[in-house]
DNA sequence: AACAAAACCAACCGCCCGCCA
DNA sequence: CTGGCGGGCGGTTGGTTTTGT
């Protein structure tokens, strides 16, 4: 009963940084002999590490073909978008990003990204996964203990310039085969949102004055490509129906054994086509490194290779729908 | 300058899954 | 069919660095 520990820890094994020695080593023995066998690589390598410890700092840090160093505007959209799509998938992102490590694009995510990430629900009700501090700040935390705080300052205001009209380049960039990452779109007229400069609390009044604002500078461009409200509430074409169709092929498995009969399947697939095509998905909001506003979202057609999580869809139902 | 808080990130942990005997 | 093994994955930890006061 019970399986044995991948490393035994009543062995002195160590454990911590890796000495310049220890990688010379691994990277010796890997190089001779080749990845794999990691439990008794330790052992074969003369190395006082667990298997999995080796494994890691090898698929981290010394396999050749990694990136190191900043991540590019580029791949943070890649990160922003995949995330979008697939959740916490990092594997799955990595993949999407030659040279990056899933723990490294998990740590980026978690100590850059997801701090100036904001998604928008269909409730706009602000609760602690709204809340962030400024990504380019540091700002003391405010627990969620001082109830009674009654000498709180209020927060500053933070003026933001709002998005422009679909430009020509974005425009064409939506039929560009990597469409998937050509839907941010940069905040850079005159128009404003207040946000809380403190604690970037977006309440419900700014959320729909912000929707307001994209459907109002939205041309219609786009051809259903994402990344443009007024777009994705268009009738389909055909053309955007067969990509529709093509995409629900995507629904795996594991989601397909919910439905009860081929009927409920094929109801839930109508269902969440025109869905689709009422409601945008989750609006993700976020800061690029110039403290440019910025926001994405992903209509799931305009023939990217994204699939769309059809199954999450249905959630999101009555987002921004008014 | 000193200290505390916040951020960063390498490394660890434990669960899960596929494979195979 | 069952259980062990190898490996992969995502979440978390904790030491170090940076920043704010």
């Amino acid at each position: 009963m019970g399986r044995k520990a991948c490393c035994d820890k009543s062995e002195t094994l160590k454990r911590g940084k890796w000495e310049v020695e220890e990688d010379e080593k691994l990277i010796n023995y890997i190089n001779a002999n080749g990845e794999g066998s990691w439990r008794s690589l330790p052992t074969n390598a003369g190395l006082k590490r667990c298997g999995k410890s080796c494994r890691l700092r090898w698929i981290n840090y010394l396999k050749s073909g990694l990136k190191r160093g900043s991540f590019t505007p580029h791949e943070d959209e890649t990160i922003v978008k995949f995330h979008n799509t697939f959740g916490n998938k990092w594997s799955l992102i990595a993949s999407n990003l030659p040279g990056r490590t899933d723990n490294e694009i998990k740590n980026y995510w978690n100590s850059h990204l997801s701090r100036r990430t904001y998604l928008f629900r269909s409730t706009a009700v602000v609760d602690s996964k709204f809340i962030k501090t400024h990504p380019t700040k540091r700002k003391k935390i405010v627990t969620n203990n001082n109830n009674n705080n009654n000498n709180e300052v209020p927060a500053k205001k933070k003026k933001i310039t709002s998005p422009p009209p679909v430009s020509d380049e974005r425009e064409s960039n939506t039929l560009h085969e990597d469409s998937s990452l050509s839907t941010c779109s940069s905040i850079n007229t005159a128009d404003e949102f207040m946000l809380d400069e403190e604690m970037m609390v977006w309440d419900e009044h700014t959320l729909m004055q912000f929707h307001n604002f994209l459907q109002d500078h939205d041309n219609g461009g786009g051809g259903g490509g994402g990344g443009d409200v007024a777009s994705s509430c268009l009738t389909p074409t055909n053309d955007e129906r067969e990509k529709v169709i093509v995409n629900n092929n995507n629904i795996s498995d594991e989601k397909l054994v919910k439905f009860e009969s081929e009927e409920e399947a094929e109801t839930t697939k109508t269902t969440t086509m025109q869905m689709q095509y009422s409601c945008p998905s989750p609006i993700v909001i976020y800061f690029d490194d110039d403290e440019q506003f910025r926001w994405d979202f992903d209509g799931g057609f305009g023939g990217d290779e994204v699939n769309y999580p059809w199954s999450e869809t249905k959630e999101e139902e009555t987002m921004f729908n008014i």
